[in-house]
RNA sequence: GGGCCGGUAGCUCAGUUGGUUAGAGCACACCCUUGAUAAGGGUGGGGUCGAAAGUUCGAGUCUUUCUCGGCCCA
């Protein structure tokens, strides 16, 4: 007897995977055959499946958040793909924008050069040139993922025609009349007489002048406070002739007391919150006071208020405001609100209807909204300011206090939040809001929880800016009559513009005569051409009009948009309102949104822990199929987490997973035939083969459940727990002893391998979207055909695999089986035998078991040499193992007291 | 500081409307195998379900407070 008589496996699928080098030979092998042609040409006139991208911002090296994000894409992209649809992928990018006007000026400053020297056009190039660069870099980095997409074709929001079509869409707000000219607080210099960002900000020492104002009560809930005055404290005495309410906190509890003994204040009662009365008493100087009563902020509710400079002619109501920005740090519990001086003022009193109007003007001036003041610098303002208070007596007290404070970069000059005039489009003038809303209730969201997320936020929204004081963004397409001050509304002139262009791209806005956008209808010097950009969200929310309207293989809406859930408040957000401005509709069918990656123990990535793992390490050190499962493993309802051994954890799952692969081909010797499954004679085949396809058929459904509610961490672990439990552990092991000693010609094992055939076949299918690498090696292995794994699909299961009964059946025999492995380990722990082989069973079962177990052998079933069953009326289930006597077969290994019958000598 | 979400074995995850001694796979330990071999099989240990209090005959599941973490806003 030799070991040629036995037909032991055998294949050139390597055990060791490598996939670090043998990836990026895979990735050759899909742009050699255009892989993402194929897909397109093999499901041409199918359902469409369409996953917009959300374009990141082309700027720096992707992190593991952006891989996550591209990740999943994928592997939705191509389940769909596989699903038999025509799953179309097109990668974009987020182009405009300050991040890159920054690394713009950073680099001007490196070169000693002035960004105000340097025409705006040369600027935007150079903008342009950065972001190109890094989609080059991006794409790369991507593409090693294994993301198939249509990377030839990308589409940015800096293509001309994208910004030919954001100047329409904004065009389709203008014309309704939704967007409309606002104010709104910026950080302004009135030294450079210009808006800045945070990050041209530097926090400087200050020396301010502080009051504590009194603002007279006009009508309340609260009884006694009808003839009090309520007390604010402010570093910016300047701001009061722009007052418009005051803020209280709904969960302080709040003071009426009765002054005594101040000057001016004597016998009048003020109100103040509780936890600050002890350092507004002794600021004031007050010494002797009583507490007439106390209260809940809540019950403020309603207060209105009168203007200090009420009799001044500051004759309108100051409604008291519920903001929980209020605290007990410093002041008195209640804050004066001066809607174009402040964004936390202004977002107050915008959601209560308080608009924000330009009192002050760029040079630092009061404009003529202001009653007494207009033409007054407000650094010079505040010695006039305390003074009308005193002369009102509405001043409990004043004095000075050095604080931060935030001043100009270039000039250090102290800032002022200043009104100045933006763009914006209104929630509820044409009921955007409601639209809004509306969508999101036709909307799937997986989670489901994202649905009262961007819901939430939509209530509560203030109107939308979309307009902002910077270089590197599509301008806004809007001319202002000189005489009217009215926006010109010309669907002609925004079409002129567009086109303008799609042929030669935004920047000649700011260099070429206006008359040339403005076209024939209309003269120049009649018009203020704005100069304003719009706000890159704008941009990126209307990627759904520029693709998904504009290709001929995109549909709109998209069947999904997919991306963290920071973007509720970003992309899905601005992709809502954009949409259901302009098309009454969300420009997605679903939103996917997934959690953020977070280190092993939970916390978020930082330089400073020192906890960042970058793609690019785990593409080196495991490979991308590694990194794909992580992916489909982790929840990404929820935050995912990743660290080394994780990492090391999948690269175990992945082995395991790489070692079923091979015990298959290695059985079937590569030589993989494709069975008809409709055409299988079940029935033929013996009673394990039957089980197992039914155990197939069960795990098929449960992969289409999940896939359908995107639940991939449960459909992962249902893969691996097939290979580890049903196959190695099970199927394989029983089965080894007829692949290798069984007669090539034996219907048994022709049946295996049968079996073995399908299993690889729906195991490829099944893990191809998550091992998209792996699962290609093998295909090219056993198909030769130059095909790529990819254009498959998913194997239908035949009804006729399912069998309720023999489940029913095999549960029990698994169970029994389960016993003789305790019993034969009892016997191998007292080391009478070694292998199961080794082994002989007597099997002791109930009564009901005599059916059930008729034509079992449980020899092969428990691999050992022999077993018998007997039955009883007293016992469930019992095993006795003994060690087997007798002659070990050469071939089978088996143990059998005269020669073996399967292989006589 | 506010809003939302979350914390179940070392890891990734299950745990239905509250109902037996809380499950799976991996990892770990020990053993077997050497014909899937830098593989494979078997057995086993491991959880005060973030903490405390409460409701209940009964709480991983419901309520409150606290704590830790994440996202968004300020």
């Amino acid at each position: 007897m030799s070991k040629s008589q036995i037909n032991l496996p055998k294949t050139a699928f390597s055990m060791k995977a490598n996939l670090p080098t043998k990836e990026p030979e895979i990735l050759k092998f899909w742009q050699n055959i255009n892989l993402y042609d194929q897909l397109r040409k093999s499901r041409k006139g199918e359902e469409k499946f369409v996953l917009h991208d959300g374009p990141p911002y082309a700027n720096g090296n992707i992190h593991m958040g952006t891989a996550l994000n591209k990740i999943l894409k994928d592997i939705i992209v191509k389940f769909h793909q596989m699903d038999g649809k025509d799953s179309v992928y097109v990668p974009g990018w987020d182009c405009h924008g300050l991040p890159i006007e920054w690394k713009i000026e950073e680099l001007y400053k490196k070169n000693k050069k002035n960004k105000n020297e340097i025409p705006i056009v040369e600027f935007r190039k150079e903008c342009r040139a950065f972001a190109e660069k890094w989609i080059g870099i991006h794409k790369d980095q991507f593409k090693r993922l294994g993301v198939i997409g249509d990377w030839e074709n990308y589409y940015s929001t800096m293509s001309y025609d994208a910004e030919a079509q954001i100047v329409r869409e904004l065009g389709k707000f203008l014309k309704e009349g939704s967007l409309y000219r606002g104010f709104k607080p910026v950080l302004w210099s009135t030294v450079e007489k210009t808006a800045l960002a945070d990050a041209e900000v530097e926090y400087q020492d200050h020396k301010s002048d502080t009051i504590y104002a009194s603002f007279p009560v006009k009508s309340s809930n609260i009884e006694e406070l009808k003839d009090s005055e309520v007390i604010i404290w402010t570093t910016t005495p300047w701001t009061i002739p722009a007052n418009r309410a005051l803020a209280y906190n709904e969960s302080l509890n709040y003071l009426l007391i009765k002054i005594k003994d101040h000057k001016v204040f004597k016998n009048k009662k003020i109100v103040i919150a509780e936890a600050l009365l002890e350092s507004v008493t002794k600021e004031c100087e007050i010494k002797d006071f009583k507490k007439i009563n106390n209260f809940k902020g809540k019950n403020l509710k309603g207060t209105i208020c009168k203007h200090p400079f009420f009799d001044l002619g500051y004759d309108y109501d100051i409604p008291m405001l519920s903001a929980q920005f209020v605290t007990t740090e410093q002041g008195t519990g209640i804050v004066h609100c001066a809607p174009s001086h402040g964004p936390d003022d202004f977002n107050l009193c915008l959601n209560n209807g308080i608009k924000a109007i330009e009192t002050v003007d760029g040079d630092g001036k009061y404009t003529n909204y202001v009653k007494l003041f207009e033409g007054m610098h407000i650094f010079k303002a505040n010695p006039t300011v305390i003074e009308k208070l005193k002369e009102q007596k509405k001043l409990l007290s004043n004095g000075e206090l050095v604080h931060s404070y935030p001043h100009s970069w270039r000039s250090k000059a102290p800032l002022v939040h200043r009104a100045t005039p933006q763009w914006f489009i209104s929630m509820e003038s044409h009921e955007l809001r409601k639209k809004a809303l509306k969508a999101i209730e036709d909307t799937n969201f997986y989670p489901s929880k994202g649905k009262e997320r961007l819901k939430s936020m939509i209530e509560t929204r203030p109107d939308w800016c979309v307009s902002r004081q910077r270089v590197w963004g599509v301008p806004l397409p809007i001319f202002l009559n000189k005489k009217t001050k009215k926006i010109l509304i010309d669907e002609d002139v925004f079409e002129n513009i567009a086109k303008i262009y799609e042929k030669e791209g935004s920047d000649c806005w700011f260099s070429d005569d206006p008359q040339k956008f403005l076209g024939k209808n209309y003269k120049s010097e009649d018009f203020e051409k704005l100069s304003d950009i719009v706000e890159v969200w704008f941009d990126s929310g209307s990627t759904h009009t520029f693709v998904l309207e504009k290709r001929e293989d995109l549909k709109w809406p998209a069947s999904m948009y997919l991306e963290g859930s920071d973007q509720h408040r970003g992309w899905f957000h601005s992709s809502l309102l954009e949409s259901c401005g302009t098309r009454g509709r969300a420009p997605f069918e679903s939103i996917l949104s997934h959690g953020f990656v977070v280190d092993g123990k939970g916390l978020k990535m930082s330089k400073s822990l020192g906890n960042v793992i970058a793609p690019e390490d785990i593409l080196k050190k495991y490979g991308a199929d590694i990194l794909r499962i992580w992916v489909a493993s982790s929840n990404y309802a929820e935050d995912l987490r990743i660290d080394y051994s994780i990492l090391d954890q999948h690269a175990d799952s992945y082995r395991k997973i790489r070692n079923t692969f091979r015990y298959l081909l290695g059985n079937l010797n590569d030589d993989f035939n494709e069975i008809k499954l409709e055409n299988l004679d079940i029935e033929k085949l013996p009673e394990l083969e039957q089980y197992m396809l039914h155990r197939i058929y069960t795990l098929n459904e449960n992969f289409n459940k999940y896939f359908k509610n995107y639940d991939f961490h449960n459909l992962y672990k249902e893969l691996l727990n097939f290979c580890t439990v049903d196959l190695s552990a099970f199927y394989f092991d029983i089965r080894k002893d007829t692949l290798y000693c069984d007669p090539k010609d034996s219907n048994k094992r022709k049946s295996t391998l049968t079996l073995l055939n399908v299993i690889l076949d729906a195991l490829l299918k099944w893990f191809a979207p998550i091992l998209s690498f792996t699962t290609e090696e093998i295909y090219q292995l056993i198909s030769k055909k130059n095909k790529s794994i990819h254009l498959q699909k998913f194997i239908q299961m035949p009804k006729n695999f399912q069998n309720l009964s023999l489940n029913k059946k095999w549960l029990e025999l698994i169970k029994i089986r389960n016993f003789s492995n305790v019993s034969i380990e009892e016997k191998r722990s007292s080391k009478e035998i070694g292998s199961s082989l080794e082994a002989n069973l007597k099997i002791k079962l109930n009564d009901k078991y005599r059916d059930m177990v008729k034509n079992i052998d449980f020899s092969e079933l428990c691999i050992t040499s022999n077993a018998e069953i007997t039955f009883s009326e007293k016992i469930e289930i019992e095993v006795d193992t003994s060690k087997a006597k007798g002659v070990k077969c050469p071939v089978c290994w088996k143990i059998n007291p005269n020669s073996c019958v399967r292989h006589p000598t």
